[in-house]
DNA sequence: GCTTAAGCGAGACGGTACGTCAAGTCTTCAC
DNA sequence: GTGAAGACTTGACGTACCGTCTCGCTTAAGC
């Protein structure tokens, strides 16, 4: 029964205050214990009015942070892979170390028992980002400089899984400082 | 107030029924559909008596999966390194592919929500394995195999790491037949 | 603030497609499923143009009922008040047996929470029928017809009050056919 | 999947609190500003135990006026038919004239629109009343007092039909001390 | 004929209450 | 005192409809 809103029609007041208020009460309260009807509250906007456009908390939330967040790939490229795919990593552990990496822990949590919540965030954020780095490293292999037999997905999950390992299951915190080592280890091998 | 309960006079009946059910009814309903309430009626046990041994579901659940899949490290020790990684690593990415996988994913998810189910999960799940690896590549690495300047830890999270990646963040299914490639990336580098 | 608006400038169109609109919906719908929105759409009106008219549904059915049901007194008067009342309630209980009885029913439901409502129902449509009545009463009493000590509007709460219980209670369904019957208990007395 | 409460279990307290708090806030707020939400903070209960045990407010607010009005007849049977009819019409008017009666406005309102509250309207007020009523003039016909022709339903409906009429249409006030005058028109007969 | 002020269709908006769901606690009774 | 059964408080959910508002559009009146 419920018709599909028009998307021209859009209030770009309520669009705004209610990202704003997502993430303010998130970073105040914590992922867990925002609301609808609390960020409804917290932004001047009805609560019918934020399910016309998002399915749930955790889509505003996701819209928000990206919206904060801005487009992927952040950094550069020098040419030097090196320092790119170092860069790019300390970037993404200073990110996930302030408040958004705290909302983003809750995002994926939730994302683990909502499949469409899953699918947005895989498709507004991490495949942006992986295929960014999927091409560099592409190129690289190209120009001869890393192995041909090695999937550049593989990689980006090699240097973006522990990331994500240390998030979401906290067995250490995340550690900026040492990206330029990780990405040593990964490119130079273990072996002594 | 609430007495602590006499774990001597615990029955050993509802103790594993209740496993059992809970097993049970987060591989027929997905995790999510799982309540305290189902696994009761289940084990033909009282809501309140679940509620006496354990704080929530997730904790039963944990309890349940440690209880299925049994004590840390299945793999022996063949002195071999880069064999008994790639085993190790196999025999996660195909346990994580059952139904098991999927109840993990959402332990893992709730743990994004309440930090003493984190604890808990890296306590008597995560925690002994990293440490039979760690110790298996502090050995190596005394033994002149591996690089001295990598700490062990680092490379547990290299290994694993893609692996949580993948299944938590589902960008592609796990892919077990690779883990010999995986750990040869690991061991050898990148660079060309 | 919101102007009042010019009766001049109103759009028969506007006022005839929703007057039909409402009556189409809540005979086909029942009273209380339909919604200023419904009519507004059904009618191809704007809903803001029904509020601009009209305080609220009931108003608009109120309205589009008194206008089918037209102005009151039907009945002719022929000089015998025992067949005119006769008349008249068999022509009451036959029109609040028809779809338009339960939308009566309904407005007359939403007038015990809307006092403005219950004031329009008194003003266009009871109290032109009772002093009707009244007045036909009055006469007979002058004429030495009916005793002088019994006031003419308890005579018509006598008539249809019972018609409105029945109506609004439901004990009963509706008799018109025995509307004489009625009208004889009435005028000779009950007592043997 | 709700399954049918054990009325044996139900907690006395809740019961008792929920109907006084439910009259004092239809007393205080008005019958149309009483939400369930209200009822059960009012009366220190969930909301969730209210739906368990009534189908909405109109429901709860009908039992507590039952539970406050006692059962039906409190008349006593002093053998002269006109004079308990004079008392119970009296008692009614009274009865609907405290704040009882805008409560009793408001449930009949609802029930315009709530079929299952108008049957438990009839089944728990009307029907008990109306049928004592109706054994009360069945015997007066037998005993040779009334006519013998008119349905004593018909009667009782001469007799009440008319207050409902003035409650719920509020063309005029209730008027307690016309009850005598009332009862005298209708046994009497209106013909001069 | 051009301006302008209204009514108008459409529909997004803030708001209130709804009735539902699961969580975790409390109570009762049987053993 | 453990345990089964289940009623309880709590809090958020997502829905429905209300009556208001804002946006262009059309339409009639007045210059």
């Amino acid at each position: 029964m419920s018709h599909a809103p028009n998307p021209d029609l859009r209030s770009p007041r309520v669009h705004r205050s209610t990202l704003d208020a997502a993430l303010e009460l998130a970073v105040r309260d914590g992922y867990v214990n925002v609301t609808v009807e609390a960020i409804a509250a917290a932004a001047q906007v009805g609560k019918q009015t934020i399910y016309r456009w998002w399915p749930n908390k955790a889509a505003v939330l996701l819209e928000a942070l990206n919206d904060r967040t801005g487009p992927a790939s952040q950094v550069p490229d020098t040419g030097d892979i090196t320092a790119d795919l170092t860069a790019a990593l300390q970037g993404v552990m200073e990110l996930l170390s302030t408040d958004l990496g705290t909302i983003w822990r809750g995002l994926i949590g939730d994302a683990q028992r909502d499949p469409r919540l899953a699918e947005d965030i895989r498709r507004t954020f991490l495949e942006p980002r992986m295929l960014y780095w999927e091409q560099r490293l592409g190129s690289a292999i190209a120009e001869g400089l890393l192995r041909a037999d090695v999937p550049p997905r593989t990689v980006v999950e090699l240097l973006f899984g522990p990331v994500y390992y240390r998030l979401l299951l906290e067995t250490d915190p995340l550690d900026p400082e040492h990206a330029a080592a990780r990405v040593d280890y990964l490119l130079n091998g273990l072996k002594a």
